[in-house]
RNA sequence: CGGGGUGUAGCGUAGCCUGGUAGCGCGCCUGCUUUGGGAGCAGGAUGUCGGGAGUUCGAAUCUCUCCACCCCGACCA
């Protein structure tokens, strides 16, 4: 490709909005546009790093045996009303009306769709098992889009769908799926984690997420340097301390603690630390029930955990807190907790009830702690349980995050975290879709039953960016070849002055191109800086120089995209150079 | 959704407090010179100052309102 053929538009300043190294470096070299938040062209440069990820992710998916089909990316409300999921998909999914005012969404993702071609299709055990994928534009209407095409609204991802006659062969397919990921990301070139993650509302048995591991991650993930044990720190259990419980040693007493409210405050008014400080957090579930949550003060509460045991559930608000606890968020704690006056009842007058109190197992062993006194501007010392706060052990669960250092689960070790990108995530879905939407086969003896089913998601456009967060330096993308949107860039100084030059130019031009190599042709006649600085900042990983200078004794210069320094090559031998490093 | 912030030329920004000709750098166009790390000189184009309403003789600047975008989001808030 010649670049006056092209289009190349490279920034010298990134636009404000970008934080991220890979959305600023996307943004100045071009390779993606903005058109509304969340909504991303893919121009010519970043569309071919897209295109190279595209055909990774498919060959790998051919070889591994899923079929390739495509589906609509407008689905009708009715299939989605059969598996309940228009509503509890609520907001992120974008619902469109016809001219005839019938309901579509534009598809957040396809279960529902393959499990209706399953079902209309596949009749015999015969067929099974069947794994089938596509390549499409998904649209989720993300609470706060942010990271350029990391986390847009529109974004392109590999799904497949595998359906089986068994639980084993979901399993076998799986295995195969879990394989063919690990390929798809060394073959990328990419630092990958793969990690036991959380079922979450798709439920099912076995999930695992595939990070690329990048500070800038969202997601914090936990893992064990002794043994194979890796998990997201959502799903990764906390195990309970292995030491009980000290004995109370001091008497409980009230202290006035007046505009101490975080934990941190508090740990420095008595001046020991967060470890020694109870945490209370209030929530109210879908169900409306007040809960208490007690933490160590220096440790996190984990969501999903929690709502695994209490339903889905926000925090309370200040006057929730106010109503049931009877004192401002910062001073609320365990110990005599105020009962409070529920209207209703048979007999229409109220019952008086205490709010759920469930604590994490690590808390649970602490002693002679620190908490709120439900009094604005109070807080115990020398609390503890079984004397002072109530101790049922049906209410102590894994309610944390796991920190650095905690024991693994596997007892192999202690854990050590760090943040990824979630790029490839796989499921065992089971019958979740198959039994609500009826997709049934016949077994060998005639019977019907509910096919067993996978899913396998890959977030094909995230890649190009999470790759960039991985491969970048101070002047630009240094993606490897294999993404990278052109292999080799030809920089001609005096392009259009120079007959050498040009001539040697085009017959590398010609040769590296005959060769089957994707080689970009600088023929601008721009200045050494600009071409230079062009070539670095959009990733092209080999550079050949040819000027007069070197011309005269017959050379070039070759310089790799992570190269130091540059090496001076005769003319000639440049071309078998360049294969050779590909 | 809640909190905070920002909207001035394609990009980055100054001006706003204290109302009075809309400025700078990069980019873009023309010409000449230059050609091994984002060139120099000369000339030039591009702004409904996010939209609307108001105050005022006069609004980028003050007020109200709407919109867009960015950042943050358990407890602390």
């Amino acid at each position: 490709m010649r670049v006056s053929q092209f289009f190349i538009s490279t920034l010298k300043e990134a636009p404000s909005e970008a934080e991220l190294p890979s959305h600023r470096l996307m943004l100045r070299a071009g390779y993606i546009r903005k058109l509304s938040s969340g909504l991303y062209t893919w121009m010519p440069l970043g569309l071919r790093v897209l295109r190279k990820v595209e055909a990774i992710v498919r060959a790998e998916m051919n070889k591994s045996g899923a079929i390739e089909l495509l589906m609509p990316a407008v689905q009708p409300a009715e299939l989605w009303q059969e598996t309940g999921r228009w509503e509890v998909f609520g907001p992120q999914m974008l619902k469109i009306k016809d001219r005839h005012d019938h309901l579509f969404c534009y598809g957040p993702t396809h279960e529902e769709v393959i499990t209706d071609i399953a079902r209309r299709e596949v009749k015999s055990y015969r067929q099974l098992p069947l794994n089938f994928y596509q390549i499409q534009t998904k649209f989720r209407d993300e609470v706060r889009p942010r990271f350029g095409v990391m986390r847009a609204r529109e974004f392109i991802m590999k799904d497949a769908y595998s359906f089986h006659s068994s639980f084993e062969s979901l399993e076998q397919t799986y295995h195969v799926m879990y394989e063919t990921y690990t390929r798809i990301f060394t073959r990328l070139g990419l630092q990958f984690r793969a990690v036991a993650a959380d079922t979450g509302a798709i439920g099912g048995s076995g999930s695992h997420e595939f990070h690329v591991l990048a500070d800038s991650g969202e997601d914090a993930l936990a893992f064990c340097p002794s043994s194979d044990y890796a998990a997201n720190v959502e799903l990764a259990e906390a195990i309970a301390p292995a030491t009980p419980r000290a004995p109370a040693t001091q008497e409980m007493q009230k202290v006035i603690t007046p505009g101490q409210k975080t934990i941190e405050e508090v740990a420095a008014f008595f001046g020991s630390s967060a470890q020694s400080v109870l945490k209370a957090i209030a929530v109210v579930n879908h169900e409306g029930e007040f809960a208490l949550l007690l933490l160590r003060g220096d440790h996190q509460l984990n969501e999903v955990k929690a709502s695994k045991i209490l339903g889905e559930f926000r925090f309370a608000s200040d006057d929730e807190i106010k109503q049931h606890m009877g004192c401002r968020p910062g001073y609320i704690g365990p110990v005599n907790i105020p009962h409070h006056s529920v209207p209703g009842g048979l007999m229409g007058h109220g019952t008086h009830i205490q709010p759920r109190v469930l604590m994490d197992r690590a808390a649970a062993t602490m002693s002679d702690f620190i908490c709120g006194a439900n009094d604005d501007g109070f807080h115990y010392t020398g609390a503890n349980f079984g004397r002072d706060v109530y101790l049922d052990e049906a209410d102590i669960h894994d309610l944390r995050n796991v920190v650095a250092g905690d024991v693994s689960p596997d007892s192999k070790g202690t854990l050590e975290l760090c943040r990824g990108i979630e790029v490839g995530h796989i499921f065992q879905l089971r019958t979740k879709y198959s039994e609500a939407l009826q997709a049934t086969y016949l077994d060998e003896n005639g019977k019907a039953q509910v096919m067993e089913m996978g899913c396998y998601g890959i977030g094909v456009s995230r890649i190009v960016a999470a790759a960039i967060e991985q491969n970048f330096d101070e002047c630009g993308i240094t993606l490897p070849a294999g993404m990278a949107p052109f292999q080799v860039a030809i920089a001609p100084i005096g392009f259009k002055k120079s007959e050498a030059v040009r001539n040697a130019a085009e017959q590398l031009y010609a040769d590296l191109t005959a060769a089957g190599i994707e080689v970009l042709l600088d023929d601008r006649d721009e200045r050494p800086g600009v071409m230079f600085a062009d070539l670095e900042l959009i990733g092209i990983p080999h550079r050949i120089v040819i000027g007069d200078r070197g011309l005269k004794e017959g050379n070039v210069e070759y310089q790799g995209r992570r190269d130091s320094a540059a090496q001076v090559v005769p003319l000639q031998d440049v071309a078998k150079l360049v294969q050779s490093k590909l």
